[in-house]
DNA sequence: TCCCGGATACTCGTAGCCGAGTACTCGGAG
DNA sequence: CTCCGAGTACTCGGCTACGAGTATCCGGGA
């Protein structure tokens, strides 16, 4: 992601990297991509091994360490167009840490999880509530909107997740939640834990097509795109298609 | 996170790592938790230097490999317990690669733009259409949906972001997107690129403070928070506390 | 004048991640 | 009976990430 970025920034004019981290840290890049000094050298190397950059000139001032200055190269600008095409176009599937613990939130008890949920809750709240009022800032200050697309792209998802975790904790709390007799059964010590474990796996194993169709899915959408967007178009490599098949 | 989840498998019983990898895959937390052989291992290994997981037994049936079984000590449980109550309380930053594309949309053309973003939409809707299907599946099979938490969320954070790109898309095609014209020249070659730049560069600088109020918003949200959920605990550690701020 | 904090511009070693590879077993088709 | 493909259970080496460390320069206050 950071090689990303480097090219895009280099795609505007030469520099060399301790400037680009100054940039994107200027622009408030580093809120949108991962930005550490050592991946920068790191990724700036392997841009060049790549032929995707190339040193244009090595200057020292006065006694300085040397500055390395990398320009664009023309497979570098076809590469930032392709790996925007391919992130625009092309939802990936992203591991969040909050979806592994709800993946997971039976460990703890039902009464534990309504009080680290609400716990959640506040702390999404402020964090949209100050998200608003950086916006409103910037609105002042006459910045476009095209500059601001990812702060709204991330406070959408944030306002949805907040939505999610009011309707969760509801339902754990009224005990509406379907499944709640077995997690309470979890954490009760008056039962079998050999009988619980019987029912959470049978449980678990009737459902074994969720994810089976999870996993498909993106088998069966590529084809389905294909033909939307290129619903003439033959593809030349049918038979390597087809082997995967 | 791997990590987070062995402690959980063994925190049900011992078992050997590979053992974990086909459990894992049979519930299909695989979807939510990225697992690889490599960092299974790795993993294990660091748990136990940490002594959080022990060896309990070495067995070898017939000539095939050994399988080493690891159970969970008193230690990994206490982390287990803290390090889910994190996940679920706090929400952290998460660098997400659509969100990183959006910080750098300016590089392709707004044209270009709209025609990938249209893609996305069907690959989002496509992928909404399937999780629906399995959802239905799930219920029918009477898997409760306390085991399905992970994808509802998911699910949720799809449709979030699907509504977003379509008003997205309506802003550039309608052309009423804020911006638009930087946007317009950036890509024309009939204006100077050294003007371009300027009115980009005073463009970001003016909204500096956007980015600012992000980071500043964890320190806040975190003296918030604590106030709310210990209002009457005056911490310890207070001398700690002051020499941050 | 001298020193000190902050900026400039990288380097390096450790630690983790990952996928290909290995080496064996077992059941069933021919 | 034999071969083959799928399953079992891990190992290994290369690559990447990252933060702490290094060395220099500059401006300003005492």
């Amino acid at each position: 992601m950071l090689a990303l970025a480097v090219l895009a920034l280099l795609n505007e004019r030469p520099m060399h990297p301790y400037e680009m981290s100054t940039t994107m840290r200027e622009r408030h890049k580093e809120n949108s991509i991962k930005l550490t000094y050592g991946s920068l050298y790191t990724v700036v190397d392997s841009l060049v091994r790549g032929g995707y950059i190339a040193a244009r000139e090595t200057v020292r001032e006065g006694r300085r360490p040397e500055r390395t200055i990398y320009e664009i190269t023309a497979s570098g600008r076809t590469e930032l167009y392709d790996w925007m095409s391919e992130l625009v176009s092309t939802p990936a599937k992203e591991y969040q840490r909050f979806e592994a613990a709800l993946s997971m939130l039976a460990v703890l008890t039902p009464d534990d999880a309504v009080r680290l949920l609400t716990e959640r809750r506040s702390r999404l709240m402020l964090q949209i509530e100050h998200t608003h009022a950086g916006e409103a800032f910037a609105v002042r200050e006459g910045l476009p909107r095209l500059f601001t697309l990812e702060t709204e792209y991330v406070n959408a998802l944030t306002e949805a997740e907040l939505r999610y975790v009011d309707e969760l904790i509801r339902a754990i709390s009224e005990r509406t939640l379907d499944g709640i007799h077995i997690w309470d059964a979890i954490h009760t010590r008056e039962t079998d834990p050999e009988r619980i474990r019987d029912v959470v796996v049978r449980a678990l194993q009737a459902g074994g097509h969720t994810g089976l169709a999870a996993e498909s899915v993106l088998n069966t959408t590529e084809r389905v795109i294909a033909a939307q967007v290129s619903p003439a178009t033959p593809e030349t490599d049918g038979s390597a298609q087809s082997s995967q098949l």
